[in-house]
DNA sequence: TCATATAGTTTGAGTCGCGAATTTAAGACG
DNA sequence: CGTCTTAAATTCGCGACTCAAACTATATGA
């Protein structure tokens, strides 16, 4: 099976700089789309010739088409590029209540999308989404789907290919892509909602350069999703960004994950409902969507839950600022609705974790669902849009080249 | 002053691949000398010819030397080659109580070392500091010297060139770059120690191949160095790190950085003396130093402080764990010279926050001190190995590679 | 109609890695 | 002593790239 290839060094041929060139100039499209060649010149600083013959090489593959002719006070009208919509990704966005699957081009814009209750048991449940995917996918046939990305509420071992750490999601560990990829014929990618909110926001944000960002997912658990140096930090076993299992009170009480006191525990949408519980004195409650209306209706027990709810998410926040420093920290949750009155309060527990210089940008995310599938999307552009031609080996080359760049 | 270049991208001109491949190249070197041409190409997976051009390439630049002929059974002799230990570093570990500085060649070899008291006023000792350093060098006239590097327990902000925040070292806000460039006309280099020691790691040790790891420096104060996806991450302001001010316990004991209970305040060498003499009923204590020396005698109450201190240390590195989930854990402190004892104590502790997968393997680093100076060693390695040759805007090409690459 | 300006293409030169052929330098064997 | 074998290292021609300059295409306006 293996090539008979003992390098352990990742190295360059002379195709690496094409490989380097083309992502370069495919993402420039994605961002500034529509552009003309003679732009990306400009922008990327690449020359004119060059540029002509990586789109003309995009073009074939069919990631690029020509778009509208430009009008300029003077001179030959620009021919403008824009990525290929007819390239389409199918995403699916697990949570332990329901699962969204949606269709989506490149530029992370929706085609449809629908709903289905989470099944308690995983086999079924994995093979009900499977079969649904896949009716979903039929009714596109002039789409070219490039692969199924998925975010979850849990961690997808790379190394065992398997779904491994999901408490709040009652499946166990299980086989997710396995099943998908058989039903469908696609690549299927699996990733962390936190992390998928990281890869949202790093391809379709605003921001043209993000290199350390924290995303802070607040829902039925606490997750967060650790963007360092440019990179998602995965860790041993895709098991980083547990901050949510951190126990901010040794004595608190029990978490799903065993722990006590863990900063979930205080945190999370289920803790802003106990909360609620203790002060009203009802017994069976809400659910964190009513607590939400009842907070919109100025109700004062509603929003005194809310409050220590935002305490709790600030101070865990205040951890992760002191120990990653990151420049930006995007809040995920469905909280963030009151953003005006619940932000400050997050903001002024962070104050205190600010040893020096400015402290790091605090942003709600305008629509947490959103985040999680358009991450999904993210998650299988970036296999494709890397070095698309250059297979693996070539892959590992351009490594050894950040690498190097780094220490500048 | 800047070059009329408004390129935004990082893009690969002809010359990358070679960058690319000298970096590869000159690193296999370092790790693997004496080798011969051959066997770089066979590591590398480059052809020989390749090879011998780059070799010749780093041989005119003096990065390389030609050195003893091999012995093989058969055929043609190897020539090996290795670094040119002529080329040396002066490296400096600044610490409250007495600063080393020291002479080292690009293997990490020190030639010469000696230390002075840490002046409480930060000009004088700056001062003291260049001129020392003036003088070390030209005692070693037939040395190429490549620049400076320094070790700090504080932070270096590279928007500002100024040392930053160091509340264990008294000397608050101050220029340490300016006055030693300025002595010695070479590039200084600052870095935190807790990040020089995971340079020294990935530099000068065993692993050929470290992608996450997490420093854990315990001394005077906590510190930790985050490397994660084979890069050191700095944060805002090269703050990242400081997990040592989390608050373990908001009601506990003040800390020096003006927070409460902060994990340092639990785990550092003052901590274990504060639970020594809390125990002991002596007012006037002994130095840490004292306290390990009569551990070393079995003293019971010095033991139990020791002992407190670990578990403290554990539950600091329980939030790294779960929040990084690095491969490996490197305990850096005088404390570790009773590893057999204390390391089971740290490893339990970290046992808790293991949700699923391996726990990160737990070392402790042989000799502080060391890996300190040899952190700076690297420090100032990383400017030049990477490539050379290159201007600046070549190496930010080298970045889109990795990044591309990475998406494997 | 011609100058000017801009987009995009063509072409020749330079860099680089690859791979085969060649040269160099040793030991083994008859 | 000469020849065969083996392995290191070099040489050379080729193809893939980018670059830079020349060139073509296409627009506006005097």
């Amino acid at each position: 099976m293996r090539r008979t290839n003992f390098t352990n060094t990742e190295v360059a041929s002379s195709e690496t700089a094409r490989a380097i060139n083309r992502g370069v100039i495919l993402n420039l499209i994605r961002r500034r789309q529509p552009i003309s060649r003679a732009e990306l010149a400009r922008v990327s600083g690449l020359q004119r010739s060059t540029v002509s013959l990586i789109t003309e090489q995009l073009i074939d593959e069919k990631w690029v088409l020509y778009g509208a002719v430009g009008r300029l006070p003077r001179g030959r009208r620009p021919t403008f590029l824009r990525l290929n919509d007819r390239r389409a990704i199918l995403v699916a966005d697990v949570r332990p209540i329901q699962i969204t699957i949606a269709v989506a081009d490149v530029n992370g814009h929706f085609l449809a999308q629908q709903s289905m209750p989470t099944r308690a048991d995983a086999r079924t449940a994995v093979k009900e989404l499977a079969t649904r995917i896949q009716k979903l996918i039929a009714g596109y046939p002039n789409l070219i789907f490039e692969g199924v990305g998925i975010s979850l509420p849990g961690r997808f071992d790379e190394s065992t290919q398997r779904l491994m750490f999901a408490p709040n999601l009652r499946w166990g560990e299980c086989d997710l892509k396995g099943p998908i990829e058989k039903a469908t014929g696609l690549r299927v990618e699996l990733e962390n909602a936190a992390n998928a909110c990281v890869l949202a926001e790093v391809w379709f944000g605003q921001a043209d350069k993000i290199r350390d960002l924290v995303v802070v997912t607040v829902s039925e658990g606490v997750g967060t999703g650790i963007f360092a140096n440019g990179q998602l930090a995965r860790g041993l076993n895709g098991m980083a960004g547990e901050f949510g299992h951190v126990p901010l009170n040794p004595d608190g009480p029990l978490c799903t994950c065993g722990g006590r006191g863990c900063w979930e525990v205080y945190a999370s949408n289920r803790a802003a409902l106990r909360y609620y519980h203790e002060s009203s004195a009802t017994k069976d409650g809400p659910s964190f969507r009513d607590l939400l209306d009842l907070a919109g209706t100025e109700n004062a027990l509603a929003w005194r839950a809310l409050e220590q709810m935002a305490h709790a998410v600030g101070k865990g926040i205040r951890m992760i600022v002191a120990g990653l420093a990151p420049e930006e920290i995007l809040v995920v949750g469905e909280f963030t609705r009151f953003w005006r009155r619940l932000g400050p309060i997050i903001q002024a527990e962070i104050a205190q974790a600010s040893f020096v210089g400015k402290p790091p940008r605090l942003r709600p995310s305008d629509d947490p669902s959103r985040a999680r599938l358009r991450g999904a999307v993210a998650l299988v552009l970036q296999k494709h849009f890397g070095p698309t031609a250059p297979g693996p080996q070539e892959r590992e080359a351009l490594e050894q080249h950040e690498r190097v760049t780094r220490l500048m």
